[in-house]
DNA sequence: ATAGAGTAGTATCAAATTGTGACCAACGCT
DNA sequence: AGCGTTGGTCACAATTTGATACTACTCTAT
């Protein structure tokens, strides 16, 4: 068997994907996927996600929290305390993408060598 | 065993995440994971992913491709006839990606009825 | 003979998206 | 009294992306 013998499953064939890419759109935008990696291990305040998310700005963050809240994939919960602290959190659909993402941050974490191999020959 | 104990496998921790984060900068943008879903059956030509890649310019093609190419993902094959054909093709390190991003085409086309629902609910 | 379409792009400028501070109000700390 | 922290919003600047026109060559239809 080789590499192209591979059969992956196909998402019902062309057949309406105009959903299927307002989602991915959402997911595969500059930011969604850091913030599903920052709240993988349980609820984070809005400051600690920018901390945690390099190079993000406070805009940004409160535009992809906003849609990804509106996607349902992750909840928003105020304490009306002073300060004020709202918690961010995965929600069980949220979760279930959690897969699929680390499985792409993982694939990511053990080609870069090889990525980075294959610029600098490209850039020579 | 309840969702929250699924543990998933951390990508050498923390260490060093920039070259991480360059790849995945490149993956998920815009454009990147439709032309690897255009591209898992075989060699497609430029101008059939342009044609099956709704709403993609030729600027952006030829940007995202050229970046991919230089990853290392796809290749490209310029057969100098008349007109001329380039043929774009992943490579054995682009196939191993296409796993995991297919997982994320299946994820979205599984949840995108419980997502819309979600949309409703939110604009309501 | 000539207009139109297809090939794979590049160049230029407009439009959309993202980033950069400033500002808010209420409180604790020194 | 002044600074820092909380989770934002607002206006404006910078960057990215999109739209359109152009290339040069050939094949087909009128």
């Amino acid at each position: 068997m080789t590499l192209s013998d591979i059969e992956f499953p196909t998402p019902s064939e062309n057949a309406d994907c105009r959903p299927v890419r307002e989602i991915l759109d959402r997911i595969a935008d500059k930011w969604s996927l850091y913030i599903f990696v920052a709240l993988k291990d349980g609820p984070v305040r809005f400051n600690a996600l920018r901390r945690q998310i390099d190079g993000i700005s406070q805009r940004m963050l409160t535009i992809t929290l906003r849609q990804l809240e509106r996607d349902g994939l992750i909840s928003r919960t105020l304490f009306p305390t002073i300060p004020p602290r709202v918690d961010y959190e995965l929600t069980a659909i949220g979760r279930s993408l959690l897969a699929p993402v680390m499985a792409l941050m993982t694939w990511a974490d053990s080609n870069r060598d090889v990525i980075e191999e294959a610029r600098r020959q490209y850039d020579h």
